[in-house]
DNA sequence: TGCGGTGTTCCATTATCTGGAACTTTGTTT
DNA sequence: AAACAAAGTTCCAGATAATGGAACACCGCA
């Protein structure tokens, strides 16, 4: 066995039901989930049912597949606009990008994955979910490492636990022994490298972003080809993404959180409030 | 009591207390949460550990608060690309945007409420989860009154019962009885209007999106305001709203999900594939 | 030092979940 | 058209996990 420690109970276990059906990255159909999930038949259907009718999964009669339900993405509204480094962000990264021209990414850690929260695509500006809310493996990725190496000791050693190493080019980290030894590295200059070790071809340089506790809030990097330019030259821009992380860090510190200005209509109807012109 | 119909056992209190949570709108204490749900303190507790340790809730131990977590985005991704009509809608909206020059809202039905999953602001092209993901009330907008109209009969039901009338503005309908009134003309009809129902000024026409077997999918509509146009306006583009509406009907239909290209690497990490350039 | 509010743990009781098996429905084959 | 297989659904006694009252620990503050 591997990854996906679930332990939480009945919970857990319905929320590890909904991570597969999401993990199909298709609409799926009940068996197809029986035969993937380690729960008898009664049970996972009964979880189904349970989150199709908590609309977090949502049905397709016609073609009697389960898909992720739109509840989440009500739910994930707000989960980015709280929890996410990315509304305080943005105007940062604006900056940034236009600066050094070239891709950049905000990223944070969920369980022991880097999530992609905000990005930057010099080219084209924004796109949409297909780049916020994807997710990356931690161990050959600059965020990734530059993020794990600024953990403490003991949710470090969890997240090390959980990576499964994958060979995606011959630079990529294979060990937990070289992974360690990269990020004391890392931790040593304050920042890392991506030496093509996720994808061939391309390298980045990250930092953390750290609160003034001290405490990791995610990482920041710039993204660019070989065929464009070296580790040297992203090693200049360093000072810049520091400055950046810093201003990220300094405004996410001083977040402080206004109250509703309606005391909220009748029913707990969920809405992050501010009005808008949508109809 | 009114709304949020729980009911599902433990997972059902457990997603409930995350809606909460979600509610607020920002970060709240646990004191917080207490007051405003219906569980004992132990058992509320219980719930939140739960959560926290899912990921489905982030605690930040700077401030001792608790917000929704990041694993939301994470599957929030996932339920955009497969169970919503946005990467379907794309195109059409683009075209249909730059062709009359109007917001256009592309939104489903999630539980009672309307959930916008796509917008074109005719400005500033697309922004983030900010819009996609927000919800409003089904009974004062155009494609909230368009969609009721087009469920059937027993679904309809459930959600006029779900409805807490509110009074936004003078026009704004505030009983069950004359919503059913005015979606029985929108079925007649085959569209609706908003007229300033929600807001002062801003007024809409509002389309359903129904597959071939006529099962509601979404709703369409085309925004704008008093000083710019009117309801006879609008109306005039009711049938470039109809085209755009069946054209999306139509890719949704022929819609055949492509399998996985890579048998997934060693653990069961979940990601949508398709691969791409971060970092 | 004591106090009020907040956060955390304990544990016997009890409600809820579990899962094997039987049943129904749907669609495919001969 | 009948027979069969596979998918989907329901049932229920037993096992497990959730419940919540109460006691305990931990602040910051006067």
């Amino acid at each position: 066995m591997a990854a996906s420690g679930t332990g939480d109970g009945t919970v857990g276990k319905a929320l590890d039901v909904l991570d597969r059906v999401a993990g199909f990255g298709r609409p799926v159909r009940f068996v197809e989930l029986l035969d993937a999930a380690p729960y008898p038949k009664a049970t996972l259907y009964r979880f189904v049912q349970t989150l199709v009718s908590q609309g977090m999964l949502a049905f397709d009669p016609d073609r009697q597949t389960y898909a992720p339900g739109l509840r989440l993405v009500r739910l994930a509204h707000s989960a980015w606009a709280q929890a996410s480094l990315a509304p305080i962000a943005r105007p940062h990264l604006d900056r940034l990008s236009r600066e050094v021209g070239e891709t950049v990414h905000l990223a944070q850690l969920d369980a022991a994955q880097v999530l992609y929260v905000d990005k930057r695509n010099a080219a084209q500006p924004i796109e949409m979910f297909s780049q916020a809310g994807k997710v990356g493996p931690a161990y050959c990725t600059g965020v990734g490492k530059v993020m794990m190496a600024h953990l403490p000791p003991d949710r470090l050693a969890e997240v090390i636990d959980q990576q499964s190493f994958h060979r995606f080019t011959p630079t990529t980290i294979l060990t937990a022994d070289r992974l360690r030894d990269e990020l004391s590295d890392i931790r040593a200059n304050g920042y890392g490298f991506d030496r093509e070790e996720h994808e061939p071809g391309i390298i980045c340089v990250a930092v953390p972003i750290l609160s003034s506790g001290g405490r990791l809030l995610g990482g920041l990097s710039i993204t660019s080809s070989t065929r464009r330019t070296n580790l040297a030259g992203l090693e200049r821009l360093v000072p810049r993404l520091r400055e950046t992380a810093a201003a990220i860090a300094a405004d996410a510190d001083g977040w402080n959180f206004p109250r509703m200005s309606e005391p909220q209509a009748a029913a707990p109807d969920h809405d992050t409030g501010k009005g808008g012109t949508e109809r």
